[in-house]
Order: structure tokens, then C-alpha cells, then sequence
RNA sequence: GGCCCGGUGGUCAAGCGGUUAAGACACCGCCCUUUCACGGCGGUAACACGGGUUCGAUUCCCGUCCGGGUCACCA
């Protein structure tokens, strides 16, 4: 290993999604580089036009900040390797081209569209491009030229042997250059081939990590073959095992969207902590040697080491996810919480005013995404239709019998309480319960009931009587005595 | 189909020739308790299969099977 300062990169398309692979993608970039104190850098790759979307750099750049993952150079931080957008750099990939040209490396292809499709229609041993303008004679190109026939620049692949390449994770692996296609490098349109423009802006800007997903395992080698037509340094290659979903059917393939939310945007908007999913994507393919759970981001470029990553493919689990939110949620300070939680609380709660602080103290603990706040506090904003039934609990012995009598008690007592408080109700009603030789559970069940009007709330009656306010609290047990007919 | 890669509980995963095969999520039970949740305690559940190598294989080798990836003028 040479001490040259470490250098990744992240080289999104801008297809105005950011994929949860694609992220954990750059993570791992993130945290090999700053793990050995290097640079990480980020290159849009958009040379496929037809693909761009307008804004979709501002969604990669707002994912990354988001996110954490600051780079060291891009296009909106120019370090000394730019430009760092690859239309911007279109001028450098054809004389590349050309210069394996005049080596021999590489040819011009004058096939068209319709000759190469029908192709792939025979059975050819290997599929694919025939060769057939390999090695077309001198006179032929110039006059194809001179005609203006519109060509693509193929590099020659070795008719025989086999190319070997080291991979960090999954070692040495060795594929026959039969197997390899004659692959183009510019295309008709003069752009380069996404293979052809990494290779180049991954050694101009001295990339020498390149980390990136095991679908491109089988394409590296050629990959290698161009370092080794240019005589260049071939970087160390770090393949990521896939990111899978499982469908309802129990299939597993490449995580996508018939497995749920694939996009970091769609996550947030479910409700899922930016650091929750950098926490939980981080362990999806990486293990700590000391199988610590909860990491973040710095504690990750502490322990990060990449002989931690794995080769089997791991499937994304929501539920996982889901529990690292909780853990964050729960983690956080009141005022923080209260914060997150503001906007939902306003979407269920509109016909009142409550003491939002006082919420947090009976949310913090059950949530785990935040967008389930709305469907636990609606009950404050109007009393549910609910039957006496629901004042009937076995485990609380409440019955129709005694629960009138409990709610009754309950309502004089709170109306002639003074002060309206967490620990004057919550001691008045137990006091309560040892006067009426009852277990607590007895006279708190229909107060709750009377309160709240479902059967599962977050917090208790004591909670919920005063966050509810005095007069409201109030009437709602009136009205449950009227249910209960007293 | 060819080539490449992988295969430890339902999921994420430790393990690197000798272990009672960790831990986490999920699930179940108990405790706590004012319903639910949190928390605490406990439980069910795994080395794909067949051959080697070895005193001994989850671990090393081969085969089978299964799963995935890849075979574009897409990235």
C-alpha cells in the first residue's frame, strides 16, 4: 500500500431519486475515505441525456447534507481535480479514446443501430457485437469517415487468456476475456460510456478507492483492462453486497419499490430519522468487531474498517429500521422532541389548543415514527363515539356495576380538586382508590375511558385528565356518567 | 442459458479447525404498571445437502442444490 492520501467517490446520476443502495453506497465511500483521514469526493455523472432530470442535483446535494456525509470536493466545492460534473468534462473522454486508437486498443464502429439488434436475435456464441469493424482496412474507415458516418469508438478486448483483479472484500477473481464484449467507449453522440468516463475521471482525479455495488463485480475487468491499456494504476476495488427486498410472495431481489420505500426522500417523508437510517444502513453489510448496534456518524468513521464488510447480500428490514428510529426518538431532549413532533401534533389536534410541552411526556416513549402521532392524539382534539361497553375491563375488575359508581366518584373528587395538575389528580385518585378499597386500576380504567373514549391510549387517565384542561376533562367524565346513565 | 458472486434462526449478524454456535430486530411468556408503550427477566428458532482432508469440521477442498448479480450506444 502507498501512503497516498485516500480518495473515494460518489458518483450519482442525477435521476432526481436517491436509492437507499445508492446511500449506503456513499456511506461506505464516506467512511473508507474519512476512516484513513482521506478526501471523499463527489462527480455527477450525467452523460446520459436522456435520463436527466431537472433539480436532481439539488436532491443529491440536500441527501448528502442531510445526511452528514459532507464531501471534500464537488461541483458546488471545486477542489483541484474539476470540473466535477462529467458534461462539463466531455472535451477529456474522445482524446482518451483516440489515443487507444492510435495504440491499436481500440476501433472505430460504424454499425448501425438495426445491424447490431439483429444480433442479438442469432445465437451467437456469447451474444452480443460480432467484432465486425475490428479490423476494417484503412481505406474503408477513411472513406466511412469522409462520408460522415456515425461511429462508436469499441475497445479491442483479448480474443484469448483471462483477466484476474483483486476485489478488498471478496478477494482475487478471474473471468476469460471470451467472456468480454468489445465494449464502447464513445458513443455516436460523442459522450462517453458510463464505463468509460469513470475509468477516466476516476484515475484524473486520482481516485485510488473505488467503492461502489457488486452488480459491477463482473464488469471490472474491464474496467481493469482499460487502466492496463493506458498504463495506469489500478485502484483498489471495494464491492458492496447488494441491498435486497423481500415481497410479499417471500421473493428476494434488488430492493425496489414493490418492497416498500427505496428512496432516502420517501423514508424522511415516512417519518425515519436521517440518523436512523444512516445507522441502520450502516450495518447492512458491515459489522463492528465488537458488534456495537447504536453508532453515530463519527463513532462509524472511528470503527469503520473494511474488513468488516460482508459478501452476502443482506434484505432491508423495515422493522429494524424502524426500531433504530424509536431508539433515536427516544434519545432525544423534550424541547427536541417537541420540535419534530409540532407539526403532527397541529395536523390532529385543530379544534384546540393543549399544552403541547406537557405531550411529549406520554409520546417520547411510544413512538417510533413520528407520523404516528396523529392517530394516538386525535382523541384530544374530539371525544370519540364509543359504547359502555368499552368501560368493561376484566384486568382493571370494572364491570357496568361498578363503573358508574367509580366514574361518579371520580368526577366529585376531581371537580372539587383545586389545583389542576399531573400529581394533584394523580394523587386524588389514588387516595381515592384507598378509600374505596379498590386497586387502582379500578377507578383509573373509567376515568380514562370517560377521558379519552378508546381503549388504548398513550399515557394514563392521569396523564390524559390534565393535559385535557379542567373544564374539558370534566365534561367528558359528565358525559361518561351520562353513558353509564347515572 | 454462459460467466461471476454468495449460502449460520423469519431478518441483520458474530464465528476464521475443538464454542453449551454470541448479540440485535421480530415473535412468545412473565414482571413492572393506570390501558398501551418504555424498562427488566426468560423463551422458541440456525450452520442448505453429499462427499472428501483431519484425531476433530459451521470453519479448508470438491460436487449438488438454492439464491442473487451480470451479459446495452443505462448508469
Amino acid at each position: 500500500m502507498s501512503n497516498k492520501t485516500v480518495r473515494t467517490r460518489f458518483a450519482p446520476s442525477p435521476t432526481g431519486f436517491m436509492h437507499i443502495g445508492n446511500l449506503r453506497t456513499a456511506l461506505y465511500e464516506y467512511l473508507v475515505a474519512k476512516s484513513q483521514g482521506g478526501d471523499f469526493v463527489l462527480r455527477i455523472e450525467d452523460t446520459d441525456r436522456e435520463r436527466y432530470v431537472e433539480g436532481a442535483v439539488d436532491i443529491i446535494y440536500n441527501t448528502l447534507r442531510v445526511a452528514g456525509l459532507q464531501h471534500d470536493e464537488g461541483p458546488d466545492k471545486p477542489g483541484e481535480y474539476g470540473p466535477y460534473v462529467q458534461s462539463e468534462r466531455l472535451n477529456m473522454y474522445k482524446p482518451y479514446a483516440e489515443q487507444l486508437i492510435e495504440q491499436g486498443k481500440a476501433y472505430r464502429c460504424f454499425c448501425t443501430k438495426e445491424r447490431l439488434d439483429s444480433l442479438k436475435d442469432d445465437e451467437t456464441p456469447g451474444g452480443g457485437y460480432d467484432r465486425h469493424c475490428r479490423d476494417l482496412p484503412q481505406e474503408e474507415i477513411d472513406r466511412l469517415l469522409a462520408e460522415g458516418v456515425p461511429y462508436v469508438i469499441r475497445q479491442k478486448m483479448p480474443l484469448e487468456g483471462s483477466t484476474t483483479f483483486t476485489d478488498a472484500v471478496f478477494g482475487e477473481i478471474t473471468v476469460e476475456n471470451s467472456e468480454l464484449q468489445d465494449q464502447i467507449l464513445i458513443k455516436t453522440d460523442g459522450y462517453p460510456t458510463y464505463n468509460f468516463a469513470n475509468v477516466i475521471d476516476d484515475h484524473t482525479m486520482n481516485i485510488t478507492h473505488v467503492v461502489r455495488g457488486c452488480e459491477y463485480l463482473s464488469s471490472t475487468p474491464k474496467y481493469n483492462l482499460l487502466y492496463e491499456a493506458f498504463g495506469w494504476e489500478v485502484p483498489t476495488y471495494i464491492h458492496l453486497p447488494l441491498i435486497m427486498g423481500k415481497d410479499a410472495e417471500g421473493n428476494v431481489a434488488k430492493l425496489s419499490k414493490r418492497h416498500g420505500s427505496t428512496g432516502f426522500e420517501d423514508l424522511i417523508k415516512e417519518g425515519y430519522l436521517p440518523q436512523a437510517i444512516i445507522n441502520y444502513v450502516a450495518l447492512l453489510g458491515w459489522c463492528p468487531s465488537d458488534n456495537q448496534e447504536m453508532f453515530t456518524l463519527d463513532e462509524l468513521t472511528k470503527a469503520f474498517n473494511i474488513s468488516g464488510i460482508s459478501k452476502s447480500p443482506s434484505i432491508f428490514d423495515y422493522d429494524k429500521l424502524e426500531w433504530f428510529n424509536g431508539e433515536y426518538i427516544r434519545k432525544m431532549s423534550p424541547e427536541e422532541f417537541t420540535s419534530y413532533a409540532m407539526p403532527y401534533y397541529k395536523e390532529a389536534v385543530t379544534s384546540r389548543e393543549l399544552p403541547w410541552d406537557k405531550l411529549c411526556g406520554i409520546l417520547q416513549q411510544r413512538v417510533t415514527k413520528f407520523t404516528q402521532i396523529p392517530e394516538m392524539i386525535d382523541f384530544f382534539d374530539k371525544l370519540p363515539e364509543y359504547d359502555a361497553e368499552m368501560f368493561v375491563n376484566k384486568k382493571s375488575k370494572t364491570n357496568l356495576e361498578n363503573a358508574p359508581v367509580m366514574l361518579k366518584a371520580v368526577t366529585d373528587k376531581l371537580t372539587a380538586l383545586e389545583s389542576w395538575d399531573k400529581d394533584s389528580i394523580h394523587d386524588c385518585l389514588i387516595n381515592l382508590a384507598q378509600e374505596l378499597e379498590v386497586k387502582n386500576g379500578t377507578v383509573m380504567w373509567p376515568a380514562r375511558i370517560a377521558a379519552a373514549g378508546k381503549k388504548v391510549t398513550p399515557g394514563g387517565a392521569v396523564e390524559i385528565l390534565e393535559i385535557l384542561g379542567r373544564d374539558e376533562a370534566l365534561a367528558r367524565l359528565n358525559l361518561g356518567l351520562e353513558k353509564l346513565g347515572v
